[in-house]
DNA sequence: ATAACTCGTTCACTTAAGTGAAGAAATACG
DNA sequence: CGTATTTCTTCACTTAAGTGAACGAGTTAT
């Protein structure tokens, strides 16, 4: 387990043994089991996650109907803004699936970067590699049709549409479920 | 106009004389004509983008049509996605209006960041400011349909609606400019 | 000054998404 | 095991966006 994480680690930056007992003094490793809610609106967090299994889902409630935005999945780390604002969350997180996670608090990392600078590098460099990914990802939803975004999501995260209810997956595309339903009746009936 | 920039910075970090002299050593005060492309599709590129004054546009050209993603206004900045990947570029950049830019190249900011290391902890905060903001901005567009997108950015981009065409605000809204004209008729129409 | 473009709007028509209801299938739970 | 609930699909109908064409107003270029 948490030779996985030192392997995603080793991709930024490397590590000295003592780095590495020092994370490891942290205690950051929690067991997460499906579908229990980390983050509820209106609540004040500081903790940060990074999921090394399982996946988490970020939702709105807007006129009582839950609007998805974001599934976690393996490798990828989510800072609710909350978090930055020091506001209460707009949003809540749940465990889509049984998850081992990384959860540290703020407070655990900006004594682990006073310490040791590597990982302001670190930090920046993976901040920045998220906020390209998502421009582009922002991109694409804007240029696409539900259907594109549907094709595009079946190339570049099959394993989601296998994973996650459709009723969560249709909001994640900006649509409702009944017009996911026929949209892929309309991609079968096509081919 | 530097002291536009000093400004800016200093709500992150605090610059000594030299750390500013450094800076203005640099020479990346640039003055842009409306209409032109700053980059293009298919270009490689290692420029940064700060607007100081004016309005910049990034756009995608998809089945010959023009699809507007992103508007960059006075004190925001724009990496293109191309400068971080090192491939040529997937999209257009251009400028709407006379603009007065910032220009670094990634070597510069390399420079400056190994010089004062301060940099290093403005561009991380930067970066994650953007990501945040980007990360509410993506969930809006997610969760709106076109017409709210249009009332949502009468609120927070009020200017935006006056001062860019209304064919290139269609296609950052999602949709095309005679839905525009649609929605924007049917608004008036409520009153 | 006039011709050529660009831009925004309107119209009629097509296509796709939203809505509300109903039912089948899968899953959870007592 | 069977009941309840959730999940997914289908249907009929409504609403809004896409499409192609046309028009006038404003701008640019020659």
């Amino acid at each position: 387990m948490q030779d996985i994480l030192f392997d995603f680690i080793s991709k930024y930056v490397t590590l000295t043994d003592d780095e590495k007992n020092a994370i490891l003094a942290l205690d950051i490793f929690h067991s997460v089991k499906k579908g229990t809610t980390l983050l509820k609106e209106g609540q004040k967090s500081n903790e940060n996650y990074f999921v090394l299994k399982g996946c988490l889902r970020k939702y709105y409630m807007i006129d009582g109907e839950e609007k998805t935005t974001a599934f976690i999945t393996e490798m990828e780390a989510l800072t609710p803004h909350c978090v930055m604002t020091k506001n209460p969350s707009e949003y809540y997180i749940s465990c889509v699936e049984d998850a081992i996670l990384l959860i540290s608090t703020s407070d655990m990392e900006t004594e682990i970067n006073s310490k040791f600078p590597k990982f302001e590098l670190m930090c920046r460099i993976l901040s920045e590699e998220r906020l390209g990914k998502q421009q582009i990802d922002f991109d694409e939803f804007k240029t696409s049709s539900p259907e594109q975004r549907y094709l595009n999501l079946l190339e570049s995260r099959p394993d989601l549409i296998q994973r996650v209810p459709q009723h969560q997956l249709a909001s994640f595309l900006g649509i409702k479920p009944q017009s996911l339903s026929r949209l892929r009746a309309r991609i079968l009936e096509k081919k």
